[in-house]
DNA sequence: CTGAAAGCGCTAACAC
DNA sequence: GTGTTAGCGCTTTCAG
């Protein structure tokens, strides 16, 4: 690879000359386009590298999920993506699986690479920022909130959870379970406090312990904690999925069993992704993924460019699709 | 942040003995042990960017891959992940759209940030490799080959495509048509090639160019063409999907219009993400999506290492999960 | 085994 | 407007 030496010596510069053309600082017209010459004649790019050293940061944010293989953080990262590309800035994306250990070299690698920024969406909200912190860099939370007093962009997560029971229970059920995440992650606890908060109305309230399920974010937690209540001696009339793909296990086990909705009645928080034949029995609480990423992208930015404002939450509003049930049995 | 220097003062030693601790070379143990105990007092982590001037390379590699929305590519990126984390690597994904343009911006990317090298399923044929190959980085083609010679693990795309189609044949099915995604795309005209050595042996043969279509590799892709193929004059009785996602957008249409299979055949190159009702007359061919990524990840690794070899190819067999076919109507 | 010192490629004062 | 120069933090000869 060339170096701007080469550049300068071809083009009869100086190397600080070279460099402003490439950093848009005026230069007399006839040098800019000599370097403009000599730099493509060389194939010359400038490195990275050298230049993140030197300036003390690149122009890349990193993106820390904790499930590149789920939809939901997919979305997500396309929002941000986009609004970074625009201004800039290339984003890398760090899978965390969820673990605290892998969160923990993420981060420590976007300090030492000196990136730009961070947008995390925390694996549990023991999640140690104070390094990062302490290295001046921006942080926005997305998803899962912190505990630091950082920006964030959170989703309304307990509306969610109360919009997907109310619609159960306006559709006639009355033994309506929750199928969740594990404790330790906000999203799932404070979705089935929005649930909890309805269901406890209800006549036969009290019962609430015995329907909440914790599992995995996943298909196979959905899977399982359906089975189990199932298994009840008093199954559930209905049930509140609090992600995607919670959802997505749920519908699995129902439909194996020959219970399609309405048979029960399904409520899934977040959208069911790569449908094909969804009853549209099912209700959705939409949560706008995109809009999320793109949300904390332009918070970040903002950041990056200096931007000292004290730190701000941003809650998205959730966007609530009805089941349209057939004709009643 | 700590510098090497302040460890080495605050240990009693020389800066380059702080850097030869931390890159496992020989040192007293005393010294070792003084180093270690400077360096967490003092919170240091050695400064990625340095090294990586340094050294001209990093510890990063990029896989560069077109729709990071689509789980084939997620899955991939997995597999990928897990043996990177494993040899110390971690990885940078980037999402190019299918565009040539995003692709080489992050292939220069790759080249200016020095990485250690690059996992790419290319936008197209026509991805220019030129700089990156002369940078003396690694490459591994996946998914998609590139004209180059160049190391890389491929699907055994017109096998795929013929296992599907001949499985509709199996099934009784006569007018088979063919969805697949554009013709720049290696995959998808390889499928689509599969597709057609079957039909054409058929006694109707001589219609495929009526019954192929070329769309994009997505759900509205997959959509949009079998709206096209169902308004034909004579409609086809069966179709083959040719990835994931137009498997979904097939399916979805056929079942707003009651067109449920086994009513049309449908058989689908890829497996079919996230579905709660999928019917079961629907054929799958399986891609081993995750293993591609593991075995272009150790090769590339190899190589990073230094391996030399002439250029290989591995392509991977796919998995056929025949239909089970309900009750005849 | 250890230290001194050069330099990776670039940018940003600082002088002119 | 432009050139000179001093580092950014690290690794790696080269001596000792």
């Amino acid at each position: 690879m060339a170096t701007i030496y080469e550049v300068a010596r071809r083009a009869g510069v100086s190397p600080a000359t070279v460099s402003r053309v490439f950093n848009g600082v005026r230069v007399s017209e006839a040098k800019a386009q000599s370097v403009r010459d000599a730099a493509a004649e060389l194939k010359f790019t400038p490195n990275r590298t050298a230049r993140t050293l030197r300036r003390q940061s690149s122009e890349v944010i990193a993106l820390v999920i904790p499930d590149i293989e789920n939809p939901y953080f997919t979305e997500l990262a396309r929002g941000v993506e986009d609004v970074a590309q625009e201004a800039g800035y290339s984003v890398v994306l760090c899978n965390t699986d969820e673990q605290l250990s892998k969160e923990s070299t993420y981060l420590d690698i976007a300090i030492s690479e000196n990136m730009a920024g961070v947008i995390l969406a925390p694996a549990s909200d023991h999640t140690n920022l104070d390094d990062v912190i302490a290295s001046g860099r921006p942080v926005v939370a997305v998803d899962r909130s912190t505990g630091y007093d950082i920006d964030g962009v959170m989703m309304a997560n307990r509306a969610a959870g109360k919009a997907a029971a109310e619609a159960l229970v306006k559709a006639g059920y009355r033994r309506i379970a929750c199928i969740t995440g594990p404790r330790e992650i906000e999203t799932a606890f404070e979705r089935a406090g929005g649930w909890r908060s309805v269901v406890s109305q209800l006549d036969g309230g009290g019962d609430e312990d015995e329907l909440v399920r914790y599992s995995t974010f996943r298909v196979d937690g959905g899977r399982a904690a359906m089975e189990d209540l199932l298994a009840l001696p008093e199954p559930p009339d209905a049930v509140v999925a609090a992600n995607n793909l919670m959802g997505v296990g749920v519908l699995q086990v129902l439909s194996e069993r020959g219970l399609i909705p309405p048979r029960i009645g399904v409520a899934v928080v977040g959208g069911l992704p790569f449908t094909t034949l969804t009853p549209t029995a099912v209700t959705m609480v939409r949560l706008p993924a995109r809009h999320m990423g793109v949300t904390a992208a332009r918070m970040l930015i903002e950041r990056i460019n200096g931007d000292v404002e004290p730190a701000r939450t941003i809650v998205l509003r959730n966007e609530l699709m009805p089941a349209s049930y057939p004709a009643r049995a």
